[in-house]
DNA sequence: AATGAATGAGGTTTCATTCAT
DNA sequence: TATGAATGAAACCTCATTCAT
């Protein structure tokens, strides 16, 4: 009759077509996005979605868990057998890292990151575990100073993503990204 | 058991009492609150409320801006009239003043510099406008180190932010105070 | 306090002032007009509104009344005392009046006499009982033909209506016009 | 007494099923009429309602169509393969329809014709159409006077719909068709 | 596994009217 | 007579979720 032919697909095949669709729309449009949308970029009935999504927020919760990973995978640490790591030039190469990611993916992060999901949803972040680690292992070289690991990890990864913020909003990088390592590397200094 | 009289106020009187039936509410439920929840706490009728705000992000807009004010207004900066200002101390006082202050407001921060509301309705933060003018004063003196003012203040001030956040939601108050004191100090150290 | 005095006026006065101010509102707006409007141009208060309408429609009601009364007394009929009548001209040049006199207060006729206050509170047009009598003064002097009086002008009625309506709305004055003279000429012609 | 079993049906048929209800409630009474009202008519869920029509006036818009439609397709106008045609007969038999099949409808038609919804969305009236190509064609055999075609049926389309809401509201059904026929008929008489 | 029609609680906003002052 | 703060019943519309097919 003109109605296409349904794809049947492996499960994990169609759900990742749905996480990508919704991954789009939220890039553009952030927490505007509503499941409708998704079903239609996805080219996927509405039944489908909740086949594979109890809820709304189960997909957010999905795909912020893949932003975290992506972001770890495509920007690993060093490890110590590459040579000698400069410590505070990783920290602040990885925070620019993470700046220009967020940018990259305009508005995206904050509909799952500062919304009312993120507020019905906390996340223990992934990425204050990082730095945390980093910090530690900075320590035991006496690269850092004896700052608070956890806490502090906390406080900088918020710093971070402040600075995401504001260039995403239009401040000027460069200063940014200038306060930002100052602010880095005082803090963790020995 | 009838419905109760019908009060007439002064409207400045009735519209504060919808402001602070408002904030018991976003204290206690965070963005969850509703406009049917406000006029319910506040014992008026739903018209009532909306001739006093036409929307309810207004409403919003009047509480965030109150909180600014009353931070403002309770812990004023020292002035040099007053004698010599203790630059470093000022700023962290300052900061857990904020962060306390935050706390015995609860969740209710969020509702309004976090939620899809912050998004919707974006503020010219007052704290980062105060943090910045503290900084560019202690600078004067030689009592700080040559950061840049701006970004400097609009990162300090999101970890002031983070820092009520982890107290708020249950981290240990002092090792975060002790990370954030660490953290101001070394930044604006000269 | 800098509250303007209120004024204290004859009942009549006070009335008359609230119907002017909905009559420049329902001409400049047509039906889109609030109470609210009304007392707001009027300068009173809500409830002087309704001490002298008891209802929105009552005011409706009044201003229709007003518009049928102030038509008949700045459009008299002439009396044979002035002269013979050209009766087929005396109906062309009424009509034509009408039109210009309804298009001179713009969609306000609309609010009274199309909308659903028309519809909830119909009105035996007095516009009607005008034309019946001229058509029956007509035919005694066998200047019209052997039409039945009440139908009849109740048709004509709402063909003069229309040409109102279609000038209001654009439509060209004089084809208009000619179409409708031609059609009361010929109906009424003996 | 439990809730009727969701019923699954074509859109199409769901789609009609509304339609009818609200013409079942338009027809009884008028433009009180509410979506509240219209949905429980028709058995379906409010959301049901606005998968179809996104708006009310959609609705209605949809309405006055089928209304125009089905007076098109039940009174087909006469070809001339047919026989030769009475013309006057026809503007005169197609009026008497018109008025019956009005009245069939009650005060339905106030509600899509009449109302602030018509002000709304003002409607190039198939009927005037209709009766201006009449007009024109029987111009052509002579069967008709040089009225000026497209005024004139909208002037006469008026007159045959005020007949119309005369005889629904209780006014005699022959005089007023003897006035509207004698009223037609001389005005378009060669 | 997939569909998409159907649901209905929930939300904001309007505005004629009332009534304490 | 006059005020204007207060009312609350509607009204429209949204959208995550369900479920018959």
């Amino acid at each position: 009759m003109g109605k296409p032919a349904r794809r049947r697909l492996q499960p994990e095949a169609r759900k990742l077509e749905i996480i990508e669709a919704a991954e789009r729309l939220l890039a553009a449009q952030g927490s505007r996005v509503r499941v409708e949308d998704v079903v239609r970029e996805a080219g996927v009935a509405k039944g489908t979605f909740f086949l594979y999504f109890p809820t709304w927020d189960d997909l957010l919760e999905t795909v912020r868990q893949r932003l975290v990973t992506e972001f770890d995978r495509t920007h690993p640490l060093p490890t110590e057998a590459e040579g000698p790591i400069d410590w505070p030039g990783l920290v602040e190469s990885q925070a620019a890292a993470f700046i220009d990611w967020t940018l990259s993916r305009q508005g995206f992060g904050d509909a799952v990151f500062h919304s009312d999901f993120a507020e019905r949803r906390p996340l223990a972040d992934n990425g204050i575990l990082r730095l945390s680690a980093v910090i530690r292992a900075g320590q035991e070289v006496q690269a850092f100073g004896p700052v608070d690991p956890d806490p502090t990890a906390r406080l900088l990864f918020a710093v971070i993503h402040e600075s995401a913020d504001a260039v995403a909003g239009g401040a000027d990088r460069e200063a940014i990204i200038a306060a930002l390592n100052s602010l880095l590397r005082r803090t963790l200094a020995p």
